[in-house]
DNA sequence: TATCAACACGAAAACGTTTTCGCTAAATAT
DNA sequence: ATATTTAGCGAAAACGTTTTCGTGTTGATA
């Protein structure tokens, strides 16, 4: 077993300054062209590569970007992932990810686990439960430390950073065009409840688009899901209640669910209710995954390109963390709060399959 | 903003030396109780946190582990890092992940990225064009320096270190005794080519679970998917293939398929040509994901326990990492090659859902 | 009073780099 | 012949820790 070499053992052992190895390494004219065919000679018979970790500390930058979701397991988080990492290692840096489980102090103890050097700055979306008890302070605590951040899709207007989100309300309101379009007088929503930021916009999409066709918000077609709870393992639960939802609003005939979840379960519950899809009910989810599109008939998605999101953060936070000279802090002009953080939207598209006509 | 202080600087507004406050908040009883209240006291108010950098430099050991797996859009690979996470958490770890995507070079370059120091330890599942190139030596190499390797589901006999696997074989066999105890008499097999070596087991599962059943195998009731381009984005080649396949075979009355997505294209083929599932054809398919949970009908399959095998793997890395005086080399006994390398099997669970009788 | 242990703290090395500065000897210019 | 540049290299500091060893002061003991 051969340990990595350092920089003083090629010193030792060609009897030069660990000075002049690095010189030649780094390819210096300060140092002869002899010495330096010798050194390099020797470094690459052993494959001399340098420690990370000396240079983190020497340079005071990790070139490591921590990555803070709720879940892996979920198509939406991890295809953002694939877009972080896909420019990150483009751009030479690292990722580290952890999970917050949806916990607010599982995101706390992570985010402090990664602030004390590990990182140069985070890319995150924020936990239910974070949202729930609006309470950001370990987010302002971190930025204030000079650590740059990045939210995403599940971000927050009381923290002042970059942010990339998808234009969740203008999604709604196209699927529930799309859904007008294709002739549907009765469309219900599904969604969750409230707090969750993207979940209340997607519903206000939903109400705006139905003012805008002029049809009558009925409340009674709009189902709360209570996700509070973890629901993959409630299926049943999810499914039973669609199917009260469904019998006692036999009119509806579409259906604008905030995610592919719930649209799957609808088209599941609909059929063994004998409705046929998209003859009876026509379908739209949110979130375009697996799911939508191998589930029988495949579903009609509004796509919230993930990776591109990922893409999108990563360039953000890497372009931050290298014009580090310049003091990004927000300021005062015409009495408003102004700052230089940036809100990229990404634009969804519907990506029509079987499941609408 | 604040950055984060330093033992410097707390030595310097105390009038102190470094060596001083570092033993006080570490609660040396070397320093006096006032010293050390003060300190502490200090240390406490300006949120003073060591910095991880320099402690990895010091102690030459960084407490993160690397992950580098071929593709993370893919419930399978997500639920590994999930328990892989959820372990190196619990004991102190750190997890950086690197993506191959499937090619072999960029499985090296994300090696040398990590290997330089960044990391402890490696949780690796080689890329497909590693397996095919059959090019393994820079895993060798990392081992060689001193860096510990656990490889999980895609490994390889090569390379001394421990493993985590699942029973691919007793996998399959099982699946095929489950068709044939419901009544199927001709059972296909949806698989990848052989290259990959779980899909090659797998196959061989399923012929001698025909064999202890006196089924004759029929070589035309396997059919072997090319699955080197980017199978999701061949759908349809895929689903064609199937119908072909299901159309020159209209005797097969059970199928098990290789993984999720082959078993739910096949039922969507199925019914698309006249067949009921499970009436006509039941289908059994390998890796528990999204997709079986929640396709119409739900599918029967083999789980592989991703997030189990996450665990292993930690806690086998770990253990290791932090057992460090012995050399866990192999050696020779009887003229047989030994090792202290330890393969753990996950045993697979078969999961009845609609998909079977 | 001289010796010694206990106490409280500081100096310095080490981890592996990069970089600034200084030094010596040779080469060139005056 | 003397002054000045230049080439080639080494010493040392710095990044932020921990830890070993040394040192000075105090109080007790012989």
């Amino acid at each position: 077993m051969k340990k990595k070499i350092t920089l003083k053992q090629i010193a030792r052992e060609l009897d030069v300054s660990i000075s002049t190895v690095s010189k030649a390494l780094s390819g210096s004219k300060e140092i002869s062209e002899e010495t330096t065919q010798k050194i390099q000679a020797f470094a690459n018979l052993y494959n001399y590569k340098p420690n990370n970790i000396a240079l983190s500390l020497k340079n005071r930058k990790t070139k490591t970007i921590g990555i803070l979701i709720p879940e892996i397991v979920h198509h939406f988080f991890s295809t953002v992932i694939r877009g972080i990492e896909l420019i990150a290692n483009r751009r030479g840096y690292n990722v580290i990810v952890g999970l917050s489980n949806e916990s607010f102090s599982k995101e706390i103890i992570n985010m402090e686990m990664l602030a004390n050097g590990s990182i140069d700055g985070f890319i995150l979306s924020i936990s239910k439960e974070t949202l729930l008890k609006q309470d950001y302070h370990h987010f302002k605590a971190t930025i204030n430390q000079g650590m740059p951040i990045v939210m995403f899709d599940r971000v927050v207007n009381e923290v002042n950073c970059d942010k990339v989100i998808v234009d969740d309300f203008n999604g709604a309101v196209k699927a529930v065009n799309k859904l007008v379009e294709k002739g549907c007088k009765n469309i219900a929503l599904i969604t969750t409840m409230d707090y969750v930021s993207v979940g209340r916009l997607r519903t206000e999409g939903y109400l705006e688009a139905l003012e805008n066709n002029k049809l009558e918000p009925q409340s009674n077609l709009i189902l709360k899901i209570d996700d509070s709870l973890d629901v993959e393992n409630h299926l049943e639960i999810l499914e039973t209640e669609i199917a009260q939802f469904f019998k006692a609003n036999s009119h509806i005939d579409g259906v604008f669910a905030v995610n592919e979840l719930y649209a799957v379960s609808a088209m599941k519950v609909a059929r063994k209710l004998g409705l046929s899809i998209p003859e009876d009910i026509q379908v739209i989810g949110f979130t375009d995954g697996v799911l939508s599109k191998h589930a029988t008939p495949s579903l009609t998605t509004v796509s919230q390109h993930g990776q591109k999101m990922g893409e999108q953060a990563a360039n953000l936070l890497i372009d931050r963390l290298e014009a580090d000279n310049t003091e990004y802090d927000q300021y005062i002009v015409n009495n408003d709060v102004k700052s230089d953080y940036i809100k990229v939207v990404i634009e969804t598209e519907i990506i029509e399959r079987e499941s609408t006509k």
